[in-house]
RNA sequence: GGGCCGUUAGCUCAGCUGGUAGAGCAUCGGACUUUUAAUCCGCUGGUCCUAGGUUCGAACCCUAGACGGCCCA
């Protein structure tokens, strides 16, 4: 396809197929309107195959029930003066079965002459075939709207990636995998928002427009407000306003919504994605483990009516109790060639980095180095289900320290077919510890570290009011969606994934 | 940012060692009153991603670029 000129008007009539429609559309203008919008249907396909999908053809001839239904027809098969159609709404879809000497005067040579994609709406009672499909045995039938455009061949459908992403109508027609993919995205969505409401949190929006950008380490998108004449950030993430209403009284809130990183697209990420965070006051990282892993099974078992997930060839049980580890234990259960050691001391952490092909930084301290070693040996090999604790303080500045071993934090990330789906801890509600995070993190940005954080005094200020003592975790959904749908790329679970133009 | 692969009819894809491009489906015309990848007969359909280059001659070879896929950073 061309993929220059995407923006720029195509020619009319490129080509013959989308001529002769052209031609036909023009036709039907000059027998009156062309768009008519007063045609109402009164069942979806899926609704009748779920009420008479098992009723015998005798007994759906005695009923005779009279049904409306509408969609795309998607397949037609002309036999002469019977013919037959698929037609696809929102549900599914139903047969059509038509008989010339059954229709109005001419509607039959009409009908004849629409196309595969049109869109039409179609009226009788409801029919099973001698080979015992349910269908709609039409009395009368419109074209609703024309389609001017070609459909992918219905036996492949449409395969190419790129056309499937940029036109994702196309995809959403002719694949039903793409249908069900978006279906079961939405349903997750809902299971969410139900567990949470259920549990009494309450759903906030919190700015996605942010001046000081906080709550995770990543470039943001710059982008500029005129009439205030002030440079807003696109969020990273929602964690310091959320934190912001935790302190203001509100104890349990959740906010599903997007984040935007300015960084690089893969299979596993897009410039703007959706994450789930919620905080819970008087809680801690331990309460939010138990927390996610009933999750997971709630929506597992709402959503795909299993806790077996097979993700890309590999069987992922989420019934079994979820595995915990801390980030050091994990590594050294992964490298039996380290030792524990080799993992305490910065020199020796380096010199382990430094063998693993890792970018050591000058200014990276050992929690970094600990952390590096873990991505680049370990976390890609835990597949089932997999809580890693106790991440370095290093790394960590929103997180609340471990009582008695301060070098690390209450935090912990899920590891599921080894990528990471959660993280979340016990949040640090210490004002000065936090102020002393930030101006730490400060430095960093100075020293050119363009994803250190920023100093956010107003966060500050309303830790020094009082955070209860809170546990607050984010969560893909993108990532989530994937594993459940068994997509090997973000592409595939984002209706309109980032591309070039 | 790097490596590998890809881009040919509306769609899915062939196209050998460089000799002027093919199939299936769809479309169009015809037949057909229970088909479902309907069937049968006949006909259409091309910016071979773009721009240069090599060559008597380029879909094919070379260079640069665009876009996409996968992997790595």
């Amino acid at each position: 396809m061309s993929k220059q000129n995407s923006t720029r008007p195509v020619p009319q009539d490129q080509n013959k197929l989308i001529a002769q429609r052209r031609e036909k559309l023009a036709q039907w203008r000059a027998s009156g309107q062309a768009f008519p919008n007063d045609f109402r249907r009164d069942r979806l396909a899926a609704e009748l195959h779920r009420r008479f999908g098992n009723r015998t053809i005798e007994e759906l001839d005695e009923a005779a029930v009279p049904v409306k239904v509408a969609g795309r027809m998607i397949g037609k098969r002309v036999m002469g003066k019977a013919s037959f159609a698929h037609l696809q709404d929102m549900s599914g879809r139903i047969q059509l079965f038509l008989r010339r000497d059954e229709l109005p005067a001419e509607i039959y040579q009409q009908f004849k002459s629409w196309d595969v994609g049109d869109i039409i709406g179609a009226e009788g009672h409801v029919y099973k075939t001698q080979a015992g499909e349910l269908s709609v045995r039409v009395s009368s039938i419109r074209l609703l709207t024309k389609s001017l455009r070609p459909l992918p061949e219905k036996y492949h459908g449409l395969a190419d990636q790129e056309a499937r992403y940029r036109q994702r109508y196309v995809d959403l027609i002719v694949n039903e995998n793409t249908r069900r993919t978006f279906i079961l995205r939405g349903r997750i969505i809902q299971s969410i928002r139900a567990a949470f409401n259920d549990r009494g949190f309450l759903e906030v929006e919190t700015p996605m427009m942010q001046p000081i950008p906080g709550g995770a380490a990543a470039r943001p998108f710059i982008t500029h407000h005129n009439a205030l004449d002030v440079d807003l950030y696109l969020r990273i993430a929602p964690e310091l306003y959320l934190k912001r209403l935790v302190v203001g009284g509100f104890e349990k809130v959740y906010e599903i919504n997007r984040n935007f990183r300015n960084e690089g697209v893969s299979t596993r990420h897009n410039p703007e994605f959706t994450m789930l965070e919620f905080y819970q006051a008087y809680a801690d990282y331990h309460d939010l483990m138990d927390l996610t892993e009933e999750l997971l099974r709630r929506l597992a078992a709402e959503v795909l009516d299993t806790q077996q997930l097979h993700y890309q060839g590999e069987d992922i049980d989420l019934r079994r109790p979820f595995a915990r580890c801390t980030v050091r234990t994990a590594i050294l259960e992964y490298n039996p060639q380290l030792s524990a050691a080799q993992l305490d001391d910065r020199e020796a952490a380096c010199s382990v980095a430094q063998h693993l092909d890792i970018d050591v930084q000058p200014h990276w301290g050992l929690g970094k180095l600990q952390l590096e070693i873990f991505e680049k040996t370990t976390e890609h090999r835990l597949r089932q289900p997999t809580f890693v604790t106790e991440y370095p303080k290093e790394v960590s500045p929103l997180a609340r320290p471990k009582d008695g071993d301060p070098f690390v934090t209450e935090r912990f990330e899920l590891i599921i077919g080894g990528r990471e789906i959660a993280n979340g801890f016990s949040e640090l509600n210490d004002a000065d510890d936090q102020a002393e995070r930030f101006r730490a993190q400060a430095a960093g940005k100075e020293a050119g570290d363009e994803e250190a954080m920023f100093y956010d005094a107003d966060f500050i200020r309303a830790l020094e009011y009082g955070l209860p003592p809170t546990a607050g975790e984010g969560i893909g959904i993108d990532r989530l969606v994937m594993l459940f749908t068994d997509a090997p790329s973000i592409r595939d679970v984002l209706l309109f994934p980032a591309l070039r133009q």
